[in-house]
DNA sequence: TTAAAACGGTAACATATGTCACATATTGAT
DNA sequence: ATCAATATGTGACATATGTTACCGTTTTAA
């Protein structure tokens, strides 16, 4: 397994070959749980293929997509979690046919001590994931649902690079944090508007 | 100057003669400001006294209460955003008269590399900021603004601990990303309740 | 002292979103 | 073929929040 391409901090070859010694790969299924809320954190996950979404549930089950981890990139979240035993805020579902390989926590910290790029690899992401966290507050704080969904579709396509998403109303739904009707109004309405063709669990997007 | 009892990792005094020795400080007023969107980072600030509030601003002028910085603590983003040679993503503006530590970011770089200690309180400072991140994400998402508001009242009274508030109608709806009628109606309606009592300037929290 | 500015109260209305109820269409299982 | 499950469409309505307008009161500045 060669981590370069996927990583992006400068490579050496001994970075690869530590992670792939002290890391344990396994593979997950479109819509597999990879991580429950609140469940402990032994390990961090790296996304070799495939991509995951993350969200933030609340007490009474709705749920809001927070953002996509995608291969190369690092769950940052249960790496702040497992260094400090934490358990997870969040869940992390996978998008589709995922693979993943999952460094144990003080091999982690053995890595920051060697090397820095390492460090700097995880640095780089937390930065990543921080403004992708702000753009989600932007969104929810300012923007309307009609621009919220359509951002969401066009995401959505460009993870695929295909105009055509698969997928219900009622899990967009989900994801935006809003009931089904909801979304169906607005899908309606873009549709008269011709942004979109819209089917069975199916939507093309113009 | 004893940063020991401030900073929560475990005090080693050469830590702290770096720190002094490496930063510069600057007091702030109530309501200067300390760091603008957009503004480059070259130091990383520390706040010593005081405390610091931080918000997200959208393109039309609209901006959203994300954390408070106290005592101790870090503007955690103006250590990624200076490590990375990025520009502020945020706003930073003293909530009442503070003292400020700032730390260069090529110095931050060298006590990296010499103190775990150091790396484990930004990791440290990190998390929290990013689960306040999350529970902001969570309340404007899932909770009413009778809710927020009052949860508003009470940590800003918690900060100055304290069951009076100085502040106008106003800034709470800026802080909260809505209308100053928005406000004004729901805390009339709260006065009612017996919840607070209300007066020019002030609320006292019952 | 007087004018201007800041602050808050309130009504009336617009709009976005949530909720309920029910219809219809498509798919899958038996 | 039939029935059940799933996905979607749609109307009617409730509610939360945003918007505008205007008022009186208090504070500040000249």
């Amino acid at each position: 397994m060669d981590l370069n391409k996927l990583l992006e901090f400068k490579y050496t070859p001994e970075i690869n070959e530590k992670l792939v010694d002290y890391g344990f790969t396994k593979t997950f299924a479109e819509g597999d749980i990879i991580l429950n809320e609140n469940a402990y954190i032994k390990a961090i996950p790296i996304v070799m293929s495939g991509s995951i979404r993350v969200m933030r549930t609340d007490d009474d089950d709705r749920e809001i997509l927070l953002y996509y981890i995608k291969a190369g990139e690092s769950c940052i979240m249960s790496f702040l979690g497992g260094i400090h035993q934490d358990t997870s805020k969040v869940k992390a579902i996978a998008e589709e046919a995922t693979e993943i390989l999952f460094i144990p926590i003080d091999k982690v910290n053995l890595l920051i001590k060697d090397y820095p790029e390492w460090l700097d690899y995880i640095f780089r992401l937390y930065h990543k994931r921080f403004e992708e966290l702000l753009d989600v507050v932007n969104a929810i704080a300012f923007k309307k649902l009609d621009e919220r969904l359509l951002d969401f579709i066009k995401k959505k396509c460009s993870i695929n690079n295909n105009k055509t998403l698969i997928i219900t109303h009622e899990s967009i739904a989900n994801e935006l944090g809003t009931a089904r009707v909801v979304v169906s109004r607005l899908l309606k309405q873009m549709e008269q508007e011709g942004l979109v063709v819209l089917g069975r669990n199916k939507i093309i997007l113009n």
